[in-house]
DNA sequence: GGGAGGTCTGAATGGTGATTCAGCGTAAAC
DNA sequence: GTTTACGCTGAATCACCATTCAGACCTCCC
């Protein structure tokens, strides 16, 4: 994919990082060229030497920090074991908390900035939604290979998927947000309770972080 | 509540409307005074007549639209009979269907916006917290009856009603973003997929739209 | 040492858009 | 018929911010 990293690419990204964590603190809106270049101590019109434009810069921003939350838990999926564990990971990936990502801003604070976003930019809108079936069809897989190895009942694993990845995507918002009646704790304990109904997880096997 | 009315306050909610729409039609952040002042024919310094501010003027509109979405899909459900027919009310309502309003935007075009707004705006954030709080207490409050009367299994109604809305949100996410792979179809056949699997609805009183 | 290319910045520029304000029209009140 | 209050607007003001540009610095190569 990138055969080294030049030092205009590194430049690049840690532009991108500044963006969404400049989003992620300041919100879409209030976010400016000159917030951006202050967060990594440069001029603003080092922002426009590496994009053409402000509006390239979010969409461009929102994608690369929905990739690099994707390919973390990727990562993470890789080194667990069974179907009913590597759930449990993309679950508690989701969960927004607050005490995670020391250096980094979460991916989840800038969803809606993300979906606000979308529903003008094609362009974001068509990465989002690649990303999004992506992560759909890894959720699928996972309950496929579940139900393959008989620890899981079978049921249609597309539509679990998307369930799943809504029900994900539902629960974030009000953990974000502050909702007084659900925190990380108890969205984590919802979305498994789903995972577990639907699939009949056997209770033996199941994670209870 | 209201005692009668005023003409200035009529006015309030004119421009309230025209808000909503102008953020559903350009977007949270290209949303200009102009834009609204030229949507109901008259002048930008009308809306800063009625409002001290563009924030306060954004704020409010969100909280209005979220209120008249919460009340027509409230009035809708008193005509309705049993507590299943009631959730199935509950869920077409929100999913984001292009055909219906013919009118006014539908609310949960904002939705995206007033989630990126909250996260910096308090009163904002307190007004979607209490209105989400009631949605959910009246998913809750139809679960609860529906149990009583022997119509759906016994569940804890509290986490369902966090579930169901939490659900609701990230389908209607996907479809208003216009993916391929979930529309509004689609999206309300795995909402009632949910209730009827988690609730045991029995088949024969369900609502096949 | 001198050029070349890549990286970066300070200082304009220019447009935009929120906000202000002095006052216009009108209709009811006296 | 004059006054008053209200609803509204046109025309400034005023700041702010994206974008541009003419170079500075630095490093590598000849």
């Amino acid at each position: 994919m990138s055969p080294r990293p030049s030092l205009s690419e590194s430049r690049r990204n840690e532009i991108l990082a500044a963006t969404s964590a400049t989003i992620a603190s300041r919100g879409l809106c209030e976010t400016r060229i000159a917030d951006i270049a202050d967060h990594i101590g440069a001029s603003p019109a080092l922002i426009l030497y590496y994009f053409p434009s402000k509006a390239s810069l979010l969409t461009e921003a929102l994608v690369y920090q929905d990739q690099v939350f994707h390919e973390t838990v990727k990562g993470a999926l890789d080194r667990a074991g069974s179907a009913a564990a590597k759930l449990s990971i993309l679950i508690d990936a989701s969960c927004p908390r607050a005490d995670r990502s020391a250096g980094e801003p979460d991916g989840w604070l800038l969803w809606p900035a993300a979906w606000e976003m979308s529903r003008h930019d094609p362009s974001l809108a068509a990465a989002r939604a690649r990303l999004d079936e992506s992560w759909r069809a890894q959720i699928a897989a996972i309950v496929h290979d579940g139900i393959a190895a008989g620890e899981f009942d079978p049921v249609d694993v597309n539509d679990f998927a998307i369930q799943l990845a809504a029900l994900l995507d539902g629960l974030a918002i009000e953990v974000m947000l502050g909702d007084p009646t659900v925190d990380a704790d108890r969205m984590s304990r919802l979305a498994h309770d789903f995972v577990d109904r639907t699939l009949k997880t056997p209770a033996i096997g199941r994670h209870d972080r």
